[in-house]
DNA sequence: ACATGTATGTCGTGG
DNA sequence: CCACGACGTACATGT
């Protein structure tokens, strides 16, 4: 990883056209390739970049001119960095400030608990929070037009397709509609019908979900979570 | 903005929570407050991070103790990063290899062109690229549920509510979808058609947006521009 | 503050 | 490689 503190001027050609005028900023150069340049806010987001794989090469500065414009500063380097999709990304230096490289070796890797997937997985252990009898008959149950995270069963026996969240949106309502029309249009499965659960359900989302038959629950990760302590402890 | 180069162990409690042993790695105090932790991967996403509005206090490292474990490190200090949330980073730091802080100043910013506002403003200008003898009624026409990109006249002077996408995606053709069936509802307007116009149209797009009777239309940035420029030179 | 829509979104995962 | 959905999405904008 190098790390430069430079002021630097930057032209990124692309998805779109974007322009840098000469000031003060970080560059980061990651030993996977990338490039991005940072001001001192926007948070971890940088002004600039170029993921990879890309390829960067360092041309030697321009020599001083003797026509230079009068102001215009004088170029320390002069970086090309070009992307696979054939965008590039200039970058003009002028007055180095700080430059150093570092060997950080592989990272470990960031462990995360309690995304949507594990949300499913604890609902999928338990179907009966949906209602006493339901049973699951499948995780990632699959349509032509993508996964219904839930495939469960209610006392009745009817199908019921559970849209997992956790925050539930209106998106997510949409997304258990469509499921919902091709899987009502298969007549093995029989009445299909639809919950929409997630930690927080929007109002409109609720809205809409239940104009159209959709039933929502909210559902408590802890005490989902406790549950699942607690069968650990019995067994 | 400071620069810490050092081997370090995150926790990080919020939305969710998630671990990172300790490993040597970048960590980046921007003057905005943020903290991020970098490994030399992952392009410019951090593994870890924190955004401002958060509060840092870095605490003396604990004085080591005789019955630490053996091989357990050293810590030369402790931060706390608070967010606004009540999320919280604790980052414990081991040895450092490298600290030093620079002042950027106020970045004058970022300068964009081509994004979809440029291609809504160009398709705006030449409503005869969905058909000869279309007329602009109006950009951002609002609706209850949000404005609709471009709302057109076609030859025959019927009304067409246009969503303008870069890549046309399921979301594009559900939210034009929305718009129509309100816009429908308005007796004033007569038949009201649809037209999703983007650079791109993935397949499910397309077919989605077909078998809803709504007209794609991959539009050229390019070719635009161009006509754009033209026009230029005319005058 | 809330809702909506964009993003050079990025990043996994599964077919 | 493409398509799809999740993300601590973040971010700007209009009400």
């Amino acid at each position: 990883m190098r790390l430069v503190i430079a002021r630097c001027q930057v032209d990124y050609a692309g998805r779109l056209t974007a322009h840098l005028p000469m000031a003060k900023r970080l560059i980061l150069v990651k030993s996977d390739g990338s490039v991005s340049i940072h001001a001192d806010d926007r948070a971890y987001k940088p002004l600039n970049w170029m993921s990879p794989p890309c390829t960067l090469v360092e041309l030697p500065a321009p020599a001083p001119q003797d026509d230079a414009v009068p102001g215009s500063e004088q170029l320390s380097a002069l970086w090309e960095v070009r992307g696979r999709d054939g965008d590039t990304l200039q970058i003009s230096l002028g007055e180095v400030f700080h430059d150093s490289s570092h060997e950080l070796g592989v990272d470990p890797g960031l462990q995360k608990d309690g995304v949507e997937a594990h949300l499913q997985a604890l609902l999928a252990e338990h179907p009966e929070t949906f209602g006493s009898g339901w049973t699951l008959v499948r995780r990632e149950h699959l349509t032509p037009i993508g996964p219904v995270d839930l495939l469960c069963r209610d006392a009745a026996g009817a199908y019921v397709a559970v849209e997992v969240k956790r925050r539930g949106d209106i998106d997510g309502v949409e997304q258990l509609t469509r499921y919902l029309e091709l899987l009502r249009r298969d007549p093995l499965l029989g009445t299909v019908h639809g919950v929409f659960a997630a930690q927080q359900i929007k109002p409109q989302a609720r809205t809409l979900a239940l104009d159209r038959g959709i039933s929502c629950v909210t559902v408590d990760y802890d005490v989902l979570r406790g549950m699942d302590n607690a069968d650990e402890r019995l067994f």
